[in-house]
DNA sequence: TCGGAGTTTAGACTCAGAGTCCAACCTTGT
DNA sequence: ACAAGGTTGGACTCTGAGTCTAAACTCCGA
């Protein structure tokens, strides 16, 4: 992918729309160009095909994702803290860009497989949330699980799959009212 | 899709496999008859195209998953038993059909969008799980959720991806020790 | 045994859409 | 002015989904 001139990232963004709408495979190159504004023979300068330019959106809501976890992950505080603040961090983005994030969702088993993209959901979620684990552990503010990397995904299974369903399937609950219910569940699971 | 003879259903569900691959759109027709060893023109005969025989894998496998949740649903103990014993059947349906539990985890997307699929799919897991909670809130085995179809999705999020991540990619552990695992985080949560 | 209804299949066909190519044009820096 | 590189329309190739047909085969019931 040649690196795009100014302008063209913000018009490319708005084919995640399209991507969200039907994924990959039913979405045209020529719907692409109608959407974006930007001619089929001009993605193709750009890009190496439709899996690029679907690539190149989940990189930019991967970079997006992995700022803000990033951020909540070193602020101060106990790990505990620091979870809540992590999920909260994500569900804002999955609300903030709810068509890339429908995207990503959608194409998930395709983005495993992309090249350096399952590397970046790994960098960007699973590694983060279980760094925590074990801070937490070491700082009495967690329990000591004994295989983190497993409830990690288990968290962010649940985190993922509650973004999409409660923020971009025509919830009107806010963000924060969610992320409570969602950290709740995290933090003391459904035990009385 | 027309009603399949004796030993055609058994072929077709070997083409789970290649869908657990590369999923529907990367599988073309022709694989398709080559793995199953049915003719194109017969799989035409049967099918209305390539994602009506995805429909019918993701059909029998969610009838699988309907039929083991729904008995551990309707066993004998609290509802927090029951809902342990639904997250042991769910994993282990993951575990005996691996390559259908894969490829409808590859599209699962898509197959929110399959008219009646996302319907199995609210009655295979959703519905069942989100009546255990209530059922546990009132004979106080769990804690009474506010948002329990909320919590529901949660769970399920959860489940299915620690059941794809460990059960299908190469892991050695069994599915009891995972499936103790996912019941830790469900019921207690993380905080210590 | 016959005839019809339904099943099975090979193979040729149409058609949509991905990706390629190129010539023309435009923009910017020197 | 010139060169280098960005931008685009439009024609092209090629792959693969899905259609169609005719021939063969199976399984009935009369």
């Amino acid at each position: 992918m040649r690196s795009l001139p100014t302008g063209m990232r913000e018009k490319v963004l708005t084919a995640a729309e399209l991507f969200a709408e039907s994924g990959l495979d039913a979405t045209k190159m020529e719907d692409i160009a109608a959407a974006t504004g930007v001619p089929k023979a001009t993605l193709y300068y750009y890009f190496e095909g439709k899996e690029d330019i679907l690539a190149f959106l989940f990189s930019e809501i991967l970079d997006e994702v992995s700022r803000a976890i990033g951020e909540a992950v070193q602020l101060e505080g106990t790990a505990a803290e620091r979870l809540r603040a992590a999920i909260v961090a994500h569900l804002q983005v999955v609300e903030d860009f709810p068509a890339a994030s429908r995207a990503l969702q959608f194409d998930l088993g395709r983005a495993a497989r992309i090249p350096h993209i399952d590397e970046r959901i790994e960098a960007a979620f699973r590694g983060p949330v279980r760094q925590l684990l074990e801070e937490g552990a070491a700082d009495g503010s967690l329990r000591a699980v004994e295989h983190p990397r497993l409830v990690a995904v288990a968290i962010l299974g649940a985190v993922t799959t509650v973004g999409i369903n409660a923020l971009t399937l025509g919830s009107t609950r806010s963000v924060e009212d969610i992320a409570d219910d969602v950290n709740g569940f995290v933090l003391a699971g459904v035990a009385p």
